[in-house]
DNA sequence: AACCAATATTTGTATATACAAATATATTTA
DNA sequence: TAAATATATTTGTATATACAAATATTGGTT
């Protein structure tokens, strides 16, 4: 059991891409969070939208209605920048807003309701992409764990 | 065993926060990035620099006259990256850059270099701020499974 | 020697993102 | 009920980052 814990460390060491910097979180984070946005940015181009525009049409097609705030909390984005994505989906005919008091909700428009098939097709060759490159199993996991880094570090 | 591994995952589950998307890559990385950078800001603060910026004038002082597509390779990022963080730095009056030829070098200067101590400390200091959130063990284990990560999706 | 390809860097431009302040509304408290 | 506080959203502004194109230099080929 001993060894093959080794192993598998040394593993790690061997196949670790190595910089300077790459022992310190900053960077890993940093480099693994630019990459996976490549891969997302690739996938979206097929519904011309930037990842996060499509995940913000994506949730607002799901809950009709949605308010900034949740989604702001669901995204892990701030409020302003939520702000900012549902602008540029306006512009393009792809959500509306409403506004009465403080609420602002926002609605997906019969054109953004079109692009669904074509969004969940992106969203399925996404994961695939990422699926394929680290295995079923492991991609479900590394996610958990960076869930969880990500909490203890909140 | 097995009940211990059963344990272990249903841990993962409860403490990890559950959004619409954190079982996707794209937030999962992108949210943890986020609030590895915050904690990063808050730390270069002492020096006046942000994380990049910090990191760049690090690498300098390890290795002057390093080139900026080195820098870019080490720091994992573009090349024009690189040029507008070092045309910042040399606005700090922090690097100096000399070109002869296609080949550019850059060096720290006096005022670069007096930082280094304060630079030392910060670099200390972001250490320990997630050390302390994750246990020595699994932030460095945690680190190269990011970085593993990294490399199997180039 | 002259051209072509490769390399290193910089510029022009566009983007997503955040913070702090502003606005507007709702709720609580005195 | 008036004032204070809390909440939801938007705006003004600043940032880091990337891509594509431009520039400049070096090295190779014929």
């Amino acid at each position: 059991m001993y060894i093959q814990i080794k192993l598998l460390y040394l593993c790690f060491v061997i196949k670790t891409s190595d910089s300077r910097f790459s022992r310190c979180l900053y960077f890993s984070t940093g480099a693994l969070a630019r990459k996976v946005e490549k891969i997302a940015i690739d996938t979206w181009k097929k519904v011309n939208l930037s990842p996060s525009h499509a995940y913000l049409l994506f949730m607002v097609l799901e809950m009709p209605g949605a308010q900034p705030g949740t989604i702001a909390d669901e995204m892990r984005l701030t409020p302003s920048t939520i702000t900012r994505l549902i602008e540029k989906l306006e512009e393009k005919k792809l959500v509306i807003r409403t506004t009465e008091g403080k609420i602002t909700n926002v609605y997906p428009t019969p054109k953004g309701k079109e692009l669904l098939p074509k969004m969940k097709n992106c969203m399925a060759d996404f994961t695939k992409k990422y699926t394929e490159a680290l295995g079923a199993d492991e991609s479900v996991r590394m996610v958990q764990n960076i869930n969880k880094l990500t909490d203890k570090l909140g």
